[in-house]
DNA sequence: CTGGATTACGAAAACAATTTTCATTTTCGA
DNA sequence: TCGAAAATGAAAATTGTTTTCGTAATCCAG
């Protein structure tokens, strides 16, 4: 379970400490409710790093209460999506996927179907073209989604490993 | 149900027959079998146009045979994947949505929020600003997906629509 | 042709992810 | 602190899709 970490292994306090700021407010302004529950799962979410499932979250959010279900979870999250602090992923498995906003605002993805490493990154290049496309066809973006599926290309990589069951079928 | 058509409202048959031929040659390819229902479902799928979700082709299909149900449309629509006459697309309404190859081989997608309107359009300057960033990322892209989500834009449209919603909002 | 193994069909059950229900508990402002 | 409103959790319901299983259709060898 990847931690919301630094490289030295610490969980960022302050990051998780802003991130429950502005979920309480949230709820403040929505006139709902604080729980214990949806503490524990905020707190939970943000601690972790990555493209989270909901089945991951609530693994982890169950060691800090056994009692807290996949409806809390669900719903929980749902608010976190409302309230514009989590997005939510999909990456074709068949799974929703939620993730914090980092500090990028926004950025796209590359999913190596090999290992299912997710990176991400951001180019103005390309958002400036989606724009101009945009416009050329009358079109307001609202929000896009780019994803690439592939291999990572590294030195004894996925890419490598991909080149090689192919060689072997071939040599069959 | 848009039809897969001329602008003069004909379906195009040639282009029907294509791919009846195409599927022909890989079921016998595959050592399967030709029947009855499988036909009507290809038949029906490549005379209609955009981006069908299996329930829209269900119903088409039970007007040629009411008896045709769910399992078997499921089941001919993988094949059509398998076959690589037909990619499957999904949008986030949690439907899958599938597409018969059109002449141009790959696509992006602009999805209208307000009426569902899916168009498709392709820029080679796009493509290869990602083959440079995958590049630089050293990652090697098999496919790519990229969606734009929005609104049209042109007079008394859906952008409008949207922008007079969220003004009567403001003034309620 | 035709038998018969193979494959496909269709209805219904199973599934997986997610949402809802409902009885109970918790929160929080008056 | 009372009580209305909201939240919880277990279980049931929903949704989209896949699988099962008994029956029917296909099609190749003979």
């Amino acid at each position: 379970m990847p931690l919301n970490e630094h490289d030295n292994g610490q969980v960022d306090e302050s990051f998780v400490k802003e991130k429950e700021a502005a979920f309480a407010d949230f709820i403040q302004r929505k006139g709902l409710k604080t729980t214990r529950q949806r503490n524990t799962i905020i707190s939970t979410f943000f601690r972790l790093r990555g493209h989270i499932s909901v089945e991951e979250l609530l693994n982890e959010v169950k060691k800090a209460n056994p009692r807290i279900g996949y409806a809390t979870v669900y719903r929980t999250l749902h608010l976190l999506v409302e309230s514009n602090l989590v997005e939510e992923r999909r990456f074709g498995d068949g799974l929703a996927r939620y993730e914090g906003h980092s500090d990028v605002e926004h950025h796209d993805h590359m999913i190596c179907l090999e290992c299912g490493m997710i990176s991400e990154f951001f180019n103005p290049r390309l958002e400036a073209l989606q724009e101009k496309l945009a416009e050329e066809n009358n079109f307001e973006i609202y929000r896009h989604r780019l994803e690439l599926y592939g291999a990572c290309k590294d030195t004894e990589s996925c890419a490598q490993r991909k080149n090689k069951k192919a060689a072997e079928a071939q040599g069959a």
